[in-house]
DNA sequence: TTGTAAGCGTTATCAA
DNA sequence: TTGATAACGCTTACAA
C-alpha cells in the first residue's frame, strides 16, 4: 500500500517506459501517443503522484511561493489584511510563507532572510523601520517585494498604505471639534514608521488648529493592551510626567491600544467618554460592540491586502518592476467614544 | 554590484578552490585548512551568500518548512493559535506556510495537497469535517500531522484540543443555574466536527438538567457576523421555525457569533442579557470589552498553539510515530450578558 | 588538505 | 513517438 517515494522515474518502472516519456505525458506533451499518455497519467493518479516542487523550483527558479512579513500576526487589524493577501494567492496558485516580526529589526531581518532562501519569488512587508526598507531594497533584484503599512522614504519601491497623516488628522479634527484641545497621542514604537507619519499629522494638525503642541502628551509605546493598561495606570497614579488633568481626549495608534485604554478604564473606575473621549485607529471589527462603541479611524484592510498581492503577483508574472505606489485612504467612523464639550 | 547567482560553484571560482572545498568551508568542516575556511566564509559573507533551500531540501529531503491550514485565518481565535505556532517555529528554525480552508472541505484538501507539494516536513491542522482526517491519514506515512480543535474519531493520531462537550456543559450549566430552560444554540456548520461535539454536549446537559431537547432550537450556520445577524433577523422578524419568545438564552459556539447576536442586538433594539441572555465561545480578547462584556468559554488558545507546534516538531526530529492526544479544558468566564431570572 | 563524482526529482534539448 | 543526457545547487562518500 505504500510506496517509497512516487517519482517520475518510479512511474516509468510500472508503466516501462523511460522517465522522460512520463515527464512529458504527464504535461500532456502530444508528442507521446495518447493512449500511453492516457496510461501514464492513470498511473500516476493510482499512485497519487505528487511532482516535486523542490526539485521543479530547482530547475525552474520558480516556486510558486510568496513571503508575508507583518508585526503582529495576532492583531486583526493584520489577521484581515494577510487573510485578503491569502485568498488572492490561493487563486492564482500561490502558497503563503507567514512570519512574524514583533516590532522587531533584527527579527524582521531574520524573516527576510530566512524567506529568500526558502526562494519565495515575492515578498510582503509590513516593516518595522526605515532601515527594513534599505535591506529589501538591497535585495530587489533577486525578490519583488510590496512594502504595506508605512510610506517609504523613497519613491522607486511598490507599496501600498493608508495615509497615516491625514488618519490623524482626521482624528485630532474631530476631537477639535468636538471642544477638545488637550489631546494625548498613544503613539506605537517610536521607530515605526507609521508611528512616525501618525505623529506628524497629530502635530501639523494642532498647529493647523492653533493649539500649542505639547511634546510631553506624545508617548511611543509597545501596541498591546498590558503595555497600554500599565502606561495609563502611571498617568492615573501620578507616576507619569503627564498628569490626570492634562487632557481631555485620546488618540491612538491602534484599536489595540485603545481598548487598553477601555481596559485601564474598568480598573480605575474612569469613564469613557466622560473622563476621557477615545479615538482609535484601523476600526477593527469588535470595535463597533465595545462599551461605549469606538470612534475610530477606518483603514481599508481587506483593499490593501487584495492590491498589496494582485501587484506583486502581477509585477511576477510580468517580470516587470513595478514601482507602483497606491495610497489608501482613512474615514472616520463616528461612534460613541468621544463627547462634546463646552 | 549584482551577481546573478551567488552559489557555490561561483564562489569557488572566486576563491580559486574546487566547489566542494567551498561547501566543506561553509560547513566548517575541520578537514578543511583553517584559514581556507576562513578565506572562503569571509568570501561567502562578503557575495552576501545564501544557501538554495530547494537544493538543500532536494538532497536532505529536509525543508525546515511546516504548513498550517485553518478554517479561517482571520478570526481571532485562530490567530492567537499560530500566533503560537510561528513562534515556536521560528525559535526551532523552521518557517510556516499559512492556509485557509474556509470551511470547506474541498479547499482543505488542496490546500494538504498543495502543502504536501512544497515538501512540508508536518502539518497542523484544524479540519473542516471527519473524512479530511481521512485524507491526512492516507497520508501519514509521508506528513507527520498534528490536529487541533476537534476531537478525531479515531484514536491513532496526533492531536490538541479543548473537551467541546465539556465546553458546552459548562454553558448550558451556567445558564439553567440562572434560570434558564429554553436555550437558543448557534451552533457552526452541521460537518464541523467540533459543531458537533458542542451540539451533543449540548444535548446531554439539557438532559442531565432535566430539560427537553427540542431540535429546533438548534442551528447550524457559518461562524460570521452577518450570517448570525441574518438568522436573528428573521427569528426577530417571526420569520423562523422559532419564535422570539421560544427561548431566553442564546448559546454560540464561537464568540464571533455572539457579536453577530450583538449586533443584531443593536438594529433591532432588543437588549443583552434583558430580552436575551448570551454565552460565547472561545473568550477572544475584545469580548471583555463589549457592551455588555460577554459572558464566554475561555479555551487557552496559546497554549493549544504551542503544544501542537511542539509535539509536531519532536515527532519530526526524533522521527517518532507520535500519537498523543491532549485534552486542554474550558472555563467559563462569567461576565454580564447573562441574566439571572426566577 | 583538497578534489572528483554521484545523486536528489525535475525540465528541456537533442538524438534515435 | 520515444529515449538519453545535461543541468538546476547542494551534500557526501571516496579518491588523490
Amino acid at each position: 500500500m505504500k510506496h517509497p517515494n512516487v517519482t517520475i522515474k518510479f512511474l516509468a518502472d510500472i508503466a516501462g517506459v523511460s522517465f522522460s516519456t512520463v515527464a512529458k505525458a504527464l504535461h500532456n506533451d502530444p508528442a507521446i501517443n495518447i493512449d500511453t499518455r492516457r496510461r501514464i497519467q492513470k498511473i500516476a493518479e493510482e499512485y497519487n503522484y505528487r511532482p516535486n516542487i523542490l526539485a521543479k523550483g530547482l530547475r525552474n527558479r520558480r516556486t510558486k511561493t510568496i513571503g508575508v512579513i507583518l508585526n503582529d500576526l495576532q492583531s486583526p487589524f493584520y489577521s484581515e489584511i494577510y487573510k485578503a493577501i491569502g485568498d488572492v494567492l490561493e487563486q492564482k496558485g500561490y502558497t503563503m510563507f507567514l512570519a512574524d516580526s514583533k516590532y522587531e529589526e533584527e527579527l524582521e531581518k531574520k524573516n527576510i532572510s530566512t524567506m529568500i532562501g526558502q526562494g519565495v519569488e515575492g515578498l510582503i512587508v509590513s516593516s518595522v523601520s526605515e532601515a527594513s526598507e534599505n535591506i529589501a531594497l538591497l535585495l530587489r533584484e533577486s525578490v519583488k517585494t510590496v512594502f504595506i503599512d508605512n510610506r517609504p522614504s523613497r519613491d522607486d519601491i511598490c507599496c501600498v498604505y493608508v495615509d497615516h497623516e491625514a488618519a490623524a488628522s482626521l482624528a485630532i479634527r474631530h476631537l477639535v471639534a468636538s471642544g477638545h484641545r488637550n489631546i494625548l497621542l498613544l503613539n506605537g514604537p517610536e521607530n515605526l514608521p507609521s508611528s512616525q507619519h501618525f505623529a506628524r499629522g497629530y502635530r501639523e494638525t494642532l498647529k493647523a488648529c492653533h493649539i500649542p503642541y505639547r511634546d510631553e502628551l506624545v508617548k511611543f509605546n509597545a501596541i498591546d493592551i498590558a503595555t497600554t493598561t500599565h502606561l495609563m495606570d502611571n498617568i492615573i497614579n501620578g507616576n507619569d510626567a503627564v498628569k490626570p488633568d492634562d487632557f481631555t481626549a485620546i488618540v491612538t495608534l491602534s484599536d489595540v491600544t485603545a481598548i487598553g485604554v477601555y481596559d485601564a478604564a474598568m480598573t480605575h473606575g474612569f469613564t469613557i467618554p466622560g473622563t476621557y473621549s477615545v479615538v482609535g485607529y484601523d476600526n477593527i471589527f469588535s470595535t463597533k460592540y465595545l462599551n461605549p462603541p469606538l470612534t475610530t479611524i477606518h483603514q481599508p484592510k481587506e483593499q490593501t491586502g487584495v492590491l498589496a498581492a494582485t501587484l506583486l503577483l502581477e509585477s511576477i508574472e510580468n517580470q516587470a518592476c513595478n514601482m507602483t505606489q497606491i495610497i489608501l485612504n482613512p474615514e472616520l467612523k463616528s461612534r460613541a467614544s468621544v463627547r462634546i464639550i463646552s
